[in-house]
DNA sequence: CTGGCAATTGGAAGCGCTTCCAGCTTTCGC
DNA sequence: GCGAAAGCTGGAAGCGCTTCCAATTGCCAG
């Protein structure tokens, strides 16, 4: 049983215990070429010794690679992150990164130091990349990660204009997908609960809604924003209930606005889908607990951070990919049904 | 308007600018003494006018401090970190570190490479310190991780064994407060839908269930795994009303089993609470959303994450924190509603 | 004024790794 | 067999910052 030694074997130790130059070393360990098999054999037996392990700090400093990347999420609101939303696209960034060896830095920066940090990092190198999540539209940041030569990549699009690198998922087009499924059901007096009209996302998919209405010659009975909670949507619902008693269909820029809606219209003594047919918006777990389970735009989260990542990857590559807007899809569930016949 | 300049200006820059020695350009910028009110002023002014921002990758190899810290969750399930209780731990763990200078590093080790990855971390000192969570029972890593030299602070506590240092919640505790508010309620006939053997907070909540019910003189009417998930809560829940239809409550050993307990004894006609009280574990967002509200054992999730990242500082500074087992309490909602009277 | 002590100062030696470069050794076509 | 192209090799110069240490300076009591 070998005892693990209380510092680190460097380089140089692997170099003397196989007989070789630190030079040699490094290039077996980095697999470049150049050194004869007797060589390379021998530093792999000294290293597995050893157990030598590379310090990635020394690695970093000397080719000038953090080789980390930053997942820095940018709100105002302190633990925005504990949306099952972003926990969600980590996992599809992590997925991506797994494959690679870049480290995922995570960055919640909800506070003045949380941005006076994400701040610094745009301005010292002391990461190779950047994906910048929920930059609203008064942020300075979306304008700062334009200026700088660090890799940015957007997830989802910023208000501030269109960056050149950017994730995002098609929430206009998701937006249409859900009034059509409502009017194809015969329903005429549509409502929208609309989010924070300081996101992109929201405002994309609000324009989704008036542009679906306008193709089928419908107008609006409502739209009443709801700040992308349940208890928002709850109170959004009352108002448009309030104002129109006669709306038959709902649909929600979340999945929480369209549950909160959910208990207003059981309130007010609204079956849904009978009476009220509802739609959400993102698809995660949640709308499926909803009673009645909840028919949703579903948007690909996952495969969002993990586009994500691979994006950012070609970036620091030295590539220079399309942005990608992914698809989206209506999940029909109960809370407005399939069209029969 | 100055033009940012492609490199990032170093030290000796600084140095040469303010007319001062690295040295002393080195201790204004770490606020050491030693350097005299003129040089200091003549100094800031330069990192000023420069914009210098010190290079962390190169201070960390001359310190021999990472200045970061890792938060890893080791699991076989990919996505386990989807679960918004890792979310919740992981803005808790942030909102501290925000005070501090250390940087937050993810690791969701839910793959082969992902747990080399993991390995690695603890035998080179690439980050300071460690926080590890979701260990299983027949994970090496929890072995692995005491005998390194690095900080390793636990969240949960391993099968393995007591750590020297970790935050858990109390588990046992809170099951036997979903029993005693189940008794008090006047129900005789309590099953329970436990999670994995394999991992601790499960075996404690059972536990705690036994225990609970031994200490009122009452017997198990019946006992059935569900693997954590809605779809085996629902499973376990069938089989449990197989075997004993007169259970009039349950107690789960989460909120997603509970979720899914609630949706079996809707399909066999149990109303809930009336016929069958249920109390699930956990209290996240779901748990509000359940359908009747859900009763359930309230643990502090952003509380342990927070202590987890103060009680890792701590031991990174050479101190030697106690072990802490936060409180758990019951949030009472409606599938099973306070005893009157 | 002067010795002595404390506070300042900056040169230099690293931290552990990569990589340029110049010198050597092989290898191979002819 | 010979010259040159094609690999090997390892010395040495960094990457940008901290910090030890010896030397210098400033200040005040005697």
């Amino acid at each position: 049983m070998e005892t693990s030694p209380r510092r680190q074997p460097t380089l140089d130790e692997v170099a003397a215990r196989a007989g070789v130059s630190r030079t040699a070393a490094s290039r077996v360990i980095n697999n470049v070429p150049h050194v004869s098999a007797a060589k390379r054999a021998a530093v792999e037996r000294a290293v597995r010794e050893l157990g030598y392990v590379p310090n990635p700090t020394a690695r970093a400093l000397a080719t000038r690679r953090a080789g980390s990347v930053v997942l820095a999420v940018s709100s105002e609101e302190p633990g925005l992150f504990a949306d099952p939303f972003f926990a969600e696209v980590t996992v599809g960034v992590s997925s991506f990164l797994d494959r690679t060896d870049l480290e995922l830095v995570l960055l919640l920066a909800d506070t003045p130091r949380g941005k006076e940090r994400l701040r610094r990092i745009l301005s010292s190198h002391r990461t190779d990349g950047l994906m910048l999540m929920a930059v609203r539209g008064d942020d300075p940041l979306g304008r700062l990660a334009e200026e700088t030569d660090l890799p940015v990549v957007f997830g989802g699009l910023p208000m501030t204009g269109t960056p050149r690198w950017y994730v995002d998922a098609d929430n206009r087009g998701g937006a249409r997908l859900a009034v059509e499924h409502l009017v194809r059901d015969g329903r005429r007096n549509l409502a929208m609960i609309t989010g924070q009209v300081d996101l992109q996302a929201a405002v994309a998919r609000e324009q989704g809604f008036r542009e679906a209405l306008l193709l089928t010659g419908l107008t609006p009975a409502g739209v009443a924003p709801g700040g992308f909670t349940q208890a928002g949507g709850e109170a959004a619902m009352e108002r448009l209930l309030a104002d129109r008693p006669d709306i038959d269909g709902v649909f929600a820029a979340n999945d929480d606005m369209a549950l909160g809606a959910l208990r207003a219209l059981r309130r007010h003594g609204r079956r849904v889908p009978e009476d009220v047919a509802v739609v959400g918006f993102d698809d995660l777990a949640s709308a499926l607990y909803a009673d009645p389970p909840l028919t949703t735009v579903h948007q690909p989260v996952r495969a969002l951070g993990l586009e994500l990542a691979r994006m950012l990857a070609a970036v620091i590559e030295g590539q220079d990919p399309s942005p990608l807007v992914l698809p989206t899809r209506l999940t029909v569930r109960e809370s407005a049904p399939p069209v029969s016949g």
